[in-house]
DNA sequence: AATTTGTGCCGTATGTTTACGACAATAGAA
DNA sequence: TTCTATTGTCGTAAACATACGGCACAAATT
């Protein structure tokens, strides 16, 4: 997903682009909030909440499934897409994290 | 850089999305970390810094600078880049709010 | 003065993302 | 049974991202 170069960096780096990657399309947003207050998640509802096509629906549902923010269980013939807490709050540690590291208050030059 | 369709969605995924695009690659981040520990600027150290060809780098600075993250003041005939700190504190709310929106205390389905 | 070094800019090859249409299969309604 | 709706998968076109080499020019070094 992110290219060979990439692996040349610390792995909290990696780590973090990663999951702003994941987090870099406004469906995808739309989506996460959407699976947060809905407690439904089949795919029909999710679709119909989003203003883009269902396939292309479908293809960020992979995305966020690729980077483990989402789960998607098959329940029966259909898959159930939900949060999974436990990869969602490392990634809000991540970015906790890298946000005091890079402390703002610098003069430049 | 965010493409057409991306304008159906309400303006803060938007820049949510916009800014996660930013933090999307290592070096990136890499950049970021830099800009705010080190007090200079110039593209050499920066370049040096980051293991990947000069070329490249500058390509991610463009990107940064882009998304408004961080500045890139001509000062006499090389470029001075720096943390725009309005921004990135802007930035940080904004992901921030996402989080606090996302309350993962959900038990799916 | 000649050479090296650092910088900005241009092109460009390769790979990835985004967006969607078309297809097959399955489940439920007529 | 037949029809419709809903899903998952596959293919694909267009746009974008990543990575770098090469060129030109200015400043610093020899």
């Amino acid at each position: 997903m992110i290219s060979n170069k990439s692996k040349l960096f610390p792995a909290d780096e990696q780590q973090v682009a990663h999951f702003a990657k994941a987090l870099s399309h406004p469906a995808r947003i739309a989506i996460l909030r959407y699976l947060a207050e809905a407690k439904v998640c089949i795919t029909g509802d999710i679709t119909d909440a989003i203003p883009l096509g269902r396939t292309t629906v479908l293809q960020h549902l992979q995305v966020l499934k690729d980077s483990k923010l989402i789960t998607g269980d098959i329940d029966g013939k259909k898959v159930c897409y939900c949060i999974n807490t436990v990869v969602y709050d490392d990634m809000r540690k991540l970015f906790t994290t890298l946000f005091s590291d890079i402390d703002t208050i610098n003069n430049c030059c």
